[in-house]
DNA sequence: ACCGGTCAAGAGCAGTGCTCTCTTTTTCTT
DNA sequence: AAGAAAAAGAGAGCACTGCTCTTGACCGGT
């Protein structure tokens, strides 16, 4: 009977939960480095070698709250695309982009284990690339909506990319359908603008210059907008 | 006499630069979590606690290679700036991109530990700070040349910076001198730009959708010039 | 009633940062 | 020049880490 297997699945699945909860409290903390799993044994009221038993590693451990941030990460900014209408192109981008940056103060060190260096000997797993595209889907789908919409109507004077650039546009057409290659290329630009200031941010590369980081940000979040081409 | 005084100062910096530069080179091939100081000492066929003499702890050392690295990057920043006619100031930029974008990918666990997350319960002593925005500063200086020059003229179409912005562009002033509060607002954009994409390459976040960086950096950059105001 | 799989427990290995003490070497002072 | 003082190396040791292996208990299906 598969109830009486659940019996013994369900309470290792408890367990694993809850190890991977006290473990995120750890990564909170201490960050990435400071995880180990004799603390989170020891929280338990578990001996530290019956963890193996639930992740074989300390890295699988990694790996599981990597995939559970890049999922609350992407959780977080369709919740902020979905509320807000669907032909407030401009709107949704700015949605998305307060999303990941107050999402990113709320979890800094999570932020870090997703976007900061790679940890070390550590060589993110397939399964982890699924989770984090997840708010790039997203980001693309309002670009493609734009687009779709034709509202798109990027200032003069910008370079038109290179032909050369079309394997890698037509790979990232994927994500952000049915746009022409210039898009694509100024979708890049925005969407690393954002990860680069909220990185700036968060790990402290302002020095003390950009103490009212909110504003900074929201204007030039508007203004990559306006590269874009979103109506401002 | 200094001299006999500078015989013993003198071996105690060059066991202090031995063990900078190997640690340098566990830095370039284990990562910034791998370095370990028994290992350092091994090397130098010295015993642990020997090191200690000169580096309190590990931290220390790690501030050491810190400043070390944004030296080397001020350095290479600075060099790339020089090689270029000061009234080519979309050059200079473009050098100093690429300067910054060559010097991550030939050291990568460097620029993690500069640009990265933060080394956890570590925080930037004061000293780095000065040599962190030594890339900055020539940055600055081509934003402060090209205004000067009169050369700078950015698409239309994109929001003026709100009256509040004026705080934090009065301090960000001090790196980019001479210039109104929309140009540095559009200089922290295209510098946290280059930054991110950087990031983006060096962690992996492309996720094989850009398989020729070079290309797309190269246009992302030009682009990023002619949002500055930078003629191209 | 038994038997096979699952799990916790504990000991143990090799490694880490760091501290303390002890000895040797070098430098400064008298 | 001799002795005091400062600096440096050696080694043992503490508390911690990830991880492995063995042992013994429990629990579900035949």
């Amino acid at each position: 009977m598969s109830s009486s297997r659940t019996a013994r699945e369900r309470v290792r699945a408890e367990l694993t939960r809850e190890i991977t909860d006290i473990a995120r409290g750890q990564l909170a903390t201490e960050g990435a480095t400071g995880l180990s799993l004799r603390a989170v044994a020891r929280e338990m009221g578990m001996v530290s070698s019956a963890i193996y038993r639930y992740f074989p590693s300390r890295d699988d451990l990694l790996t599981a709250l990597i995939i559970d941030g890049y999922n609350a990460l992407g959780e977080a900014v369709e919740r902020a695309d979905a509320a807000v209408p669907r032909e407030d192109h401009t709107g949704r981008w700015l949605a998305v982009c307060h999303a990941v940056r107050d999402w990113a103060l709320a979890h800094p060190h999570e932020y870090a284990l997703l976007y900061g260096s790679p940890v070390p000997g550590y060589k993110a797993p397939v399964d982890t690339v699924a989770a984090a595209i997840r708010d790039t889907v997203v980001y693309g789908r309002i670009v493609s909506d734009a687009h779709g919409a034709g509202v798109l109507n990027p200032p003069g004077g910008l370079p038109a990319p290179p032909a050369s650039f079309g394997d890698d546009a037509g790979r990232v057409r994927d994500v952000i359908p049915e746009v022409p290659d210039d898009v694509i290329s100024r979708a890049l630009l925005a969407w690393t603008g954002l990860f680069g200031w909220v990185s700036f941010e968060i790990f402290g590369q302002f020095n003390n210059a950009v103490l009212d980081p909110a504003t900074a940000f929201e204007h030039t979040m508007r203004c990559h907008a306006a590269l874009l081409g979103l109506p401002v």
